[in-house]
DNA sequence: GTCTATAGGATGATAGAC
DNA sequence: GTCTATCATCCTATAGAC
């Protein structure tokens, strides 16, 4: 099939990446607008053309990453009938190949979050619409029927959640700080990565400290 | 005891808290040396007299935030004497503590780790150094000891220590996000912070999904 | 749609008096 | 140690030709 544009390979998407990696590689502030140019190749007034500016550039640019990971991860939670230990396995592992796969929407995620979030407000709800039937509550009230079928542990859904998002993603911004503190070469953190899905399944099946009165 | 500087009523120490407060607020390329000077009460000229240049000041201040942190739960990990389970849930209920009572330092710590932790490799020994006794490899290693006294499960005690700051910081970091998707109001998600020790205490204990043939 | 040129302002840093 | 004044550069954003 031919390309749906005339020709030139659509400068706005092209603004697009390049903002993605700027943005990642600086956050918001740090990344200058020249350099997001340069890197898609057009003129600086192109991003002028195609976003009021730089401000707006960057929601773009998170909703357009965000959209992705949204629609990886979220509607594995809505899939019922295996059980609920598989379940949660299953989205910790695509959740954390998800993260080691798109460094630069980890690293825009992470970035934004620490920034404070300011700048999600206005684009969750374009995410959010981007995928039919989901919503923050669906997602939670399937863990709480989990744990009505006596599935998973009781207690209050949106812990659990904290639970496996915050196992995955974490690793991945400490990093910087293990490989000081361990004295790590770059590989040998990636093997630690490597292992997490099987580290976090053994702690969320079995529990961290053993049973005094036998496992 | 006397002060180790002639005199100089604190404008250094004005300086850094003032720095502490906008790095925070703006990481290091959003914070302005001109709102940093103007919070201390002093002129801008006073950072250059006393900080080399910007990045020196951003140095001094990571290293001035995180020898509290350090101080305060690494040494944690070698207190011998009571069980694991026990020590490893202070533990967690003092970092988590921590985290609650210092936002400013937690900011930065996580805006700094977002940001690839760059600025980390010169200053983490200057911290380390002022806890005596206390290194990366003696921390993993008392997991370990941990291990090898069957108190907790075998497996890479590096993996363990993940755990447990992933659990204690990451729902720090989500916030902003998660209160857009469950749509909470801040003191809801108040309630749910501290009730993040109890929840992770029985993770960690207990584990997530429940045994087959029963508890 | 794409470019050149530049406005207009903010920002890190310094010189030098007191 | 602390200030005033200022430099030199960088950066976002726009005007206007093609």
């Amino acid at each position: 099939m031919s390309t749906t544009r005339t020709r030139s390979p659509d400068s706005r998407e092209r603004i697009l990446s390049a903002a993605t990696l700027h943005f990642a590689a600086g956050g918001y502030e740090g990344a200058r607008t020249q350099a997001i140019a340069d890197e898609a190749g057009v003129n600086k007034a192109m991003l002028y053309y195609h976003f009021r500016d730089k401000e707006h550039l960057y929601q773009e640019t998170l909703v357009h990453n965000f959209i992705g990971l949204f629609q990886e991860v979220f509607p594995l939670f809505l899939q019922r009938g295996r059980p609920a230990g598989e379940r949660l396995l299953t989205i910790t592992r695509l959740y954390h190949r998800f993260m080691g796969a798109n460094p630069l929407v980890r690293s825009i995620m992470l970035r934004e979050l620490a920034a404070g979030g300011e700048h999600l407000k206005p684009i969750v709800s374009k995410v959010l619409g981007s995928i039919p039937g989901l919503d923050g509550p669906r997602v939670m009230g399937e863990v709480g029927w989990m744990m009505e079928q006596g599935e998973i542990r009781e207690g209050d859904p949106r812990q659990v959640f904290l639970h496996l998002i915050s196992l995955t993603i974490f690793p991945y911004a400490a990093r910087p700080l293990l490989e000081i503190l361990w004295d790590l070469e770059p590989d040998e953190f990636d093997e630690i990565i490597e292992r997490r899905p099987a580290a976090i399944a053994d702690l969320i099946q079995h529990g961290l400290i053993l049973d005094q009165e036998g496992s």
